[in-house]
Order: structure tokens, then C-alpha cells, then sequence
DNA sequence: CGGTCAATAGCCCCTTTGAGGTATTGCCGC
DNA sequence: GCGGCAATACCTCAAAGGGGCTATTGACCG
């Protein structure tokens, strides 16, 4: 007999974690070794059970999905993390997958997928639901923001003025423009609000 | 022996629909008499059965949560019905409310709560959790919008310019720019900007 | 019944902000 | 040394926001 997959599933919804804890350990190549609540402990219950596959919900509290995966990757970079979280946009894949997970599923997942996932992560593959793959192919990574053009953006999400976010980083109201001006056109928007649903809805930015 | 809480689980996420069912079935005094994916599902499994209570997740495919909620509560109006769902601003447990639901809880419930509201429904009696109460307490209803501030609200949104507004709902350029101005005064907002991610934070606006 | 209030719609004025265009400087990394 | 990024500056026109003012409708109240 194979031996079974070891996982660890951190998630803090409390009927999401039975949910996958009741689906993974009725099969018969997989057994739950350990839970945990949030990042933290994700990164802690890592460390002590050495997991095949690791199951992470990406918004948590105390330490997100996306801190503990790149936490984890440092210390232990063959682990096999999958993301499963409740939704996704381009932004939020990006981070995870730049964070170092192999799989991103969202909540909606169906039984077979879950488990294929699973099954694919343990094998070192990679795997993205063709609905995630499409989302990456919509957005091209040419016209990816900055590091300064973000912090613009998040200015923006928040409803300050361009003379606010020019106080708020230090520099000239001009400048700020310029980057809001970059942004507008990286987007494709028409004005700083479309810029900031867009960015809300996409995942760009953390909320 | 007192008969037990015969209850329906209407959730289009399969993990968090098998760990709802999971955690109730081990319970003396409740039983999970049906199970529905969608909104439809629901209130065709609601004719069915005639559960006691029912879980509802708010945001499901073909029909909403909310629409769900309203149906059968028109059809039933002594149904007891309970909102689960992932995230919820004012604006989001209002609808609910309005809806229907005699209890609003989060998914990050813990396991006593999830099990008491289910118990107090059961019993008749409305439940809201303290944090869930403090929300609504924040915006005074006073400074509720009216059907066509919510028209405008939507296009703002989307990113629309107060031309672009006038022109979709068929009033003057004037006109629009006004319901803009009573908006920004009653969501405490500085600019449309501010006003687009109040109304999507606060889950005023469908998405 | 008349009074009042809220919602909707429209108009004018005036100031500030936003958006688009173009250009220059300095830094860093390849 | 070239390209990308950050920062600054100047200009122009359109758009947004804030103020006041009017008018019609329908609901609700004394």
C-alpha cells in the first residue's frame, strides 16, 4: 500500500476547515495531519508536521495565506502549498503564485477538482483551474504597476485627492499626478474612481 | 424525546456546505433534511420539505441568497431563516434583513455561536452578533439613500463621468450632478471616489 | 382640507481638481 | 550608455464639487 498524502489545512473559517477536513480524510490517499487557524500557525504546524500538501486560505487573521506560504517557502522551499480561497482576482493569483503556491483554487471548487489539485501539487506539478489561467491571460504583465505607482493606487482606493497623496508620500502634487496619469493608462480607466473599483475588484490592492 | 430541528442548507461552496452539515448532524437536536446549491434549489427544497430553519448563503449563483430569502418568504411567511455568508457590509445585513432573515451570521462564525442562532430561530427569536449589531448602529438610517441615489450610486461605481450618468438614467447633466452632491453628503464622502469604495466596502452596491 | 416634507428634476455661478500632453533631470541596473 | 523608474515642472481644457434657488409630485399629518 502507497502511503497516504500528509496535509495540512489552515483555513479559519471554522465550516470551510470541517468541510475540507471531512472531504480529504475519507480518501483513501489523503489524511489530515494537522489544522490550523490562521498564518501563524499555519507556519508553526509546518514546521512540526512537515506536511506533503498544504492547504491555505489566503485572507486570515493574524498572518495572511500569502505571508505564511512565502514564510513557509523560505524555510522549506520544496513545499507543496495550494491556495484555496473564496475569490480571486488577477492580483490576489499573482501574489499567491509570487509567494510561491503551486495550486490556486477558489471556494467554489468542485469535489473532482479539489482533489485532482491535491493529487497533481503532490506529484511537484503545478495546477490553475482554467478559469484562473484565463484571468492571468486577460491582464497582460507588461502594464504591471510599480512599486510606487502602487502606493499611489492604494491612495486612490482610499479617496485622497492628488494633493493629499502628494503630502501623504512626500513629494510634489505634479509628480503624483504623473503616477496617476501611468496608472490611468497601465489600467486602461478612464478616471482615478474606475481606477479604484478596478483595483478593488482585481485584487490589487490589500483591503 | 423532543423532535429534532429539521433544517435546510442552501450553499453553492462545497466545503463550507459539507462542514455546515457535518458540524448539525452531530447534534442531538438537529438534522440536516436538505441540501441546495443555488437560490432556486433552495426555495424549490423549501416547498419540499418545510425545514424549521434554514441556512442561506447570501451570495449563490441563478439566484441570490437575498431573492432566495424574499421568495420564500413570500410563499411562507412564518419560514426561519438564517443568513451565512462570507462577508457582510451594512448594507449587505440590511438587504437581508429586509429580506427576511431572523439571523445574520458571518462565516467566520465559531461553533456555539452557529448553533445558537440556529437554536434562538428555531425558538422564533431574531439573532445578531454584536459585531454584526455595531455595524448597523455605525450608519445612522437616517442617511439611507433613496432608489434613485442607489441608481446613480451603481454608475458611480462603474466608473461613469456625470455626463455619461445623465445620459444613461435619460435626466440633465444638472440633475445627476445633484443626486451626486446628496450622495457625497449623506455617505460622508469627500468625492465620487471616496463615495465608489464606501458603497462597495459597505456592500451597498451589487456586484 | 391645507401644510409640510421628501424625492426628483432642473438651472446658474464659481472655484478647485482632474486628465492629457510634453519635457527635463537624476538614479539604478544590465 | 541605454531603458525603465521616480521626480519635477508647465500648459490647457474638461470635469467635478459646492453654493444657492425653483418647481412638481405624492405621501403623510394635524
Amino acid at each position: 500500500m502507497t502511503p497516504k498524502i500528509r496535509i495540512l489545512v489552515a483555513e479559519d473559517h471554522l465550516v470551510a476547515r470541517v468541510g475540507v477536513c471531512a472531504i480529504l480524510n475519507v480518501q483513501p490517499d489523503m489524511e489530515v495531519v494537522a489544522e490550523a487557524t490562521n498564518g501563524r500557525e499555519a507556519v508553526a504546524q509546518f514546521r512540526l508536521h512537515r506536511p506533503d500538501v498544504t492547504l491555505l486560505d489566503m485572507r486570515m487573521p493574524e498572518m495572511s495565506g500569502v505571508e505564511a506560504a512565502a514564510a513557509i517557502r523560505v524555510e522549506f522551499p520544496a513545499a507543496r502549498l495550494v491556495a484555496l480561497t473564496t475569490y480571486g482576482g488577477d492580483g490576489d493569483v499573482r501574489r499567491a503564485l509570487a509567494a510561491g503556491v503551486a495550486a490556486y483554487l477558489t471556494k467554489d471548487v468542485l469535489h473532482e477538482e479539489l482533489l485532482n489539485a491535491i493529487r497533481a501539487v503532490n506529484r511537484g506539478e503545478r495546477y490553475l483551474p482554467p478559469a484562473i489561467q484565463a484571468l492571468l491571460d486577460a491582464h497582460a504583465p507588461e502594464s504591471e504597476l510599480s512599486a510606487r505607482e502602487m502606493d499611489v493606487l492604494r491612495l486612490i482606493v482610499r479617496g485622497l485627492a492628488n494633493k493629499e497623496i502628494a503630502w501623504s508620500l512626500g513629494i510634489a502634487e505634479e509628480t503624483a499626478k504623473n503616477h496617476v496619469k501611468k496608472i490611468l493608462f497601465k489600467l486602461n480607466a478612464q478616471d482615478r474612481t474606475q481606477a479604484a473599483t478596478m483595483a478593488i475588484e482585481r485584487g490589487l490592492v490589500d483591503r
